[in-house]
DNA sequence: CAGGTTAACCTAATGGCATTAGGTTTTGTC
DNA sequence: GACAAAACCTAATGCCATTAGGTTAACCTG
């Protein structure tokens, strides 16, 4: 009997696609096991247990995004990084809904998810530094983006929108009025 | 032995409570029972499963939802209007954390819960008619405000937001943002 | 390359849960 | 007072997470 190699970045691999592929519901210790090819228990070496599985999954979602906003912003400024970094929140979230729809589940309490999730605020402060914003403006501001960014995309990922109004306006909308508000937030130059 | 008395909307009572005192994950059918004094399988007369038991929830959460804000934006209009529809959003969702965290799990495709959905939209467009937005604006707008709304409540009621920052100030200016929007977008009069 | 330690993996067992099958008792009705 | 319907029960099944206690592959040390 060979040894499958696994570690705990390949149980987490194996947990993401079978969200992918059937959602998040369908993330079992069993099925991952039965995708890596292992008895259910041996898996118990590379993960404390379901929950810890859970929480690393909704990590590495984090820290996959964070990457892929970051690197959306990255070279650009004012308006144009804030309509990018709400392209690419977006884009994610289309791609991956089911693995979106994972996140949000988890106990921001934990270490490890809420440092990954700062992660995703610092690139939206980032963002903001184009309008002057900084301290408690800032954050404000942060949390205004971050709200209407989610709440689209959750929606989105959901099937919550069930009219056939065309979403990209919906979202360009949305872009603009967060756009809007950053402007007047923004101090006085 | 005595008969219980119940009704399915007993038995989603009890599940309700139980979500409130102990969170979503922890509604199992055999809690349900326990709670109700019941064997689990009697639960089968009121219920057909467990999925449709948290369809049932979801729908009660979202009617109950629409009754409230329906009643916090009767006689008012305008940017009134919408104020207090915000408001009344973020309280129910204060109030009932893990209820509110019980809804976005379930399927929109479901005709139950899409048409409980559906009241939350009217109640939402209403409020839009004071801005004289009808048609595909008055869409967009609807969907502009519900996902601001939500992406908030989503996120304060997940402890997604951790910064010492004052919520009330956030939320004010996400309202601020929101009817800013909506006068813009509004027919020139 | 022999021997030994570590760690990845296994099988077996336990307990909780949802669900189904099939009886029994209460309740209301004629 | 009997009967039919419906609410409830116990028993049984199967899936899942988790724990306990071996076994064996791989690596390291001399």
């Amino acid at each position: 009997m060979p040894r499958a190699g696994l570690s705990t970045a390949a149980v987490v691999d194996a947990a993401l696609a079978l969200i992918d592929e059937r959602g998040a519901d369908a993330l079992t210790l069993a099925a991952v096991a039965a995708r890596t090819g292992v008895a259910t228990p041996s898996l118990y070496v590379h993960v404390r247990n379901l929950a810890e599985l859970r929480r690393l999954v909704a990590q590495r979602v984090l820290t996959d995004m964070t990457e892929q906003l970051g690197a959306a912003v990255m070279g650009r400024g004012g308006d144009d990084a804030v309509a990018a970094l709400f392209r690419a929140w977006r884009a994610y979230v289309l791609a991956y809904p089911a693995r979106y729809a994972a996140v949000p589940a988890q106990p921001r309490d934990e270490p490890a998810v809420a440092s990954a999730a700062a992660g995703l605020m610092d690139v939206v402060l980032a963002v903001l530094t184009g309008y002057g914003l900084t301290g408690s403006a800032a954050i404000h501001a942060a949390r205004r983006l971050r709200a209407t960014a989610h709440g689209f995309a959750s929606l989105e990922a959901a099937g919550g929108f069930g009219l056939p109004e065309d979403l990209d306006t919906s979202y360009q909308q949305l872009i603009d009025m967060v756009v809007v508000s950053l402007r007047t937030s923004a101090p006085a130059t």
